[in-house]
DNA sequence: ATATAACAGTTGTTTTTGTAACTAACAATA
DNA sequence: TATTGTTAGTTACAAAAACAACTGTTATAT
């Protein structure tokens, strides 16, 4: 068995940022699915429309890069749950435009308020400079692949 | 709908930090999916063996912070491809030492060039100390939950 | 010794995802 | 106005993940 290689899984980019990001994520979690009840794609459809406003599902795909059905289904669940409505498209009828219910708002604000919490939390071992070229970097990996 | 509440998602450390991942651990899966069939999982316990020669699933499972259920499940696959085998341990009879075939340390070997060529290729835009910040921070990041 | 707890790993069941095929609506072209 | 193509979103089915319960083995403690 080879070693010794000059290849480390634990050096290798793609392990360690997939890595960083599932514990960061896993941790998070706890609050939107044990106070709500909502999985990922809920709580990301949830902070887009709490952020930008009324979208449409495949707006909310494009912009989070997430696949339609995964969408439609984490829409229904919304719905469900009375955080979101629908309103079709008088233009163009295969369209829906999503929007925040009252609750789904309320619902936004309480999550707001623990992801700004959460962040300042994980990053409180970061200078301001190490958090700026953090966010330069993740942007660059992304960009390597539009 | 409340806007320039000084809250964006697509700022949102955690957020961004996931979809740089997941976008690069997307394309890189595209090596070893696309070339030996295997999913992410069995490319970690691949890399585990290869790099560090012979492990417990209990230890992959603790090293990659994978749920001991994931791992079976790879672990199986693995063997049915034959690119691992198995001995049971003397000492513990629970215990089973996991190791590569030859065709296993081949496939190691293609996919470790694959590896290294496309690290090389994400970080193309990084500068050197970029890079050193990035694997920095993505360390701090993790160590929050330790 | 024997009961009890702890541990390594597997299996069964449910939930979620991935993929492809689908419906319904619109657009473009002949 | 047919025909063909494209798009927004849903649904059906298969693959994978999550979670709990399980088997077999070793460690601990009466």
């Amino acid at each position: 068995m080879q070693k010794n290689n000059f290849f480390l899984i634990e050096d290798f980019l793609p392990y360690i940022l997939t890595q960083a990001a599932e514990t960061v994520s896993a941790n998070f979690q706890a609050f939107y699915k044990g106070k709500y009840g909502i999985l990922r794609t809920e709580w990301r459809i949830l902070f887009h429309l709490g952020n930008f406003g009324q979208m449409t599902a495949r707006d909310i795909g494009i912009n989070a890069k997430t696949h339609k059905t995964k969408i439609s289904r984490a829409v229904f669940r919304l719905e469900k749950k009375k955080y979101l409505k629908r309103t079709t498209s008088e233009e163009d009828r295969r369209v829906e435009f999503l929007s925040l219910t009252e609750q789904g708002v309320a619902v936004y604000n309480d999550l707001k308020k623990e992801a700004e919490g959460f962040e300042t939390r994980i990053i409180k071992n970061l200078t301001e400079s190490e958090v700026l070229v953090l966010r330069q970097c993740l942007k660059k990996l992304e960009a390597n692949f539009d």
